[in-house]
DNA sequence: ATCGTACTACGACATTCATCAAAGTACGAC
DNA sequence: GTCGTACTTTGATGAATGTCGTAGTACGAT
């Protein structure tokens, strides 16, 4: 647990690593949870059906992307969902992928 | 030349799927040339640097997905970008992705 | 210090996928 | 019909990726 946690600036958030980071079932249901939850959460939470290896590479590839914030509390990692960031590069995206009813 | 060129029907349109055909460089360019003209074109007039063949498995994948309508025009395939369904279901979407500088 | 919990790191594996080349099909022009 | 153009199909290939298990690290509680 030694890790940086590095996180992309706003200015260093592409599109393409957006939408690639989007484009996978677990990791749309965590930014889901995510919209839902401001304050954040600890995603090991939540009932995605995936060991927690699989989980951890889930959460990175969103952190790296900068679609979600990460913070460190105890032993647990607390994400975000960087919804000012995206809104400010891609207005109407986050929105648009939330609204999706399927 | 003889395929079908099924297109899925509004309710048919997934987000997932919409953002895995997103989520390419390549279909990325086509997608943002084809917003800018509203009433299709030919993708193999793109300068995107690809084979023809590449060209056709991507123009099918946006296809596929319910991002792009696909009609055949003599021995040229039309391609646009269905706006008005991307617009319905997932609002304000395709608006982000478009605005995105990088 | 020991234990349990939460997460990460490292491999391994199977699948998906972007890419190309080669051969084939459809259409228009001549 | 013949030719050329535009696109598709198939097969191959290498890279990326989602998944897991195992082992390891960090932190809190006792």
């Amino acid at each position: 647990m030694t890790t940086m946690l590095a996180h992309p600036t706003r200015d260093e958030i592409r599109i393409a690593s957006v939408l690639h980071a989007l484009a996978d079932p677990v990791r749309l249901e965590i930014v889901r949870a995510l919209a839902v939850h401001e304050e954040g959460i600890s995603c090991g939470l939540l009932p995605l059906g995936v060991t927690a290896s699989t989980l951890t590479h889930h959460v990175r590839t969103l952190r790296e992307a900068g679609v979600v914030r990460v913070r460190p509390q105890g032993t647990s990692r607390i994400s975000s969902l960087r919804r000012d960031d995206l809104d400010a590069l891609f207005p109407g995206l986050l929105d648009g992928v939330l609204a999706a009813r399927r």
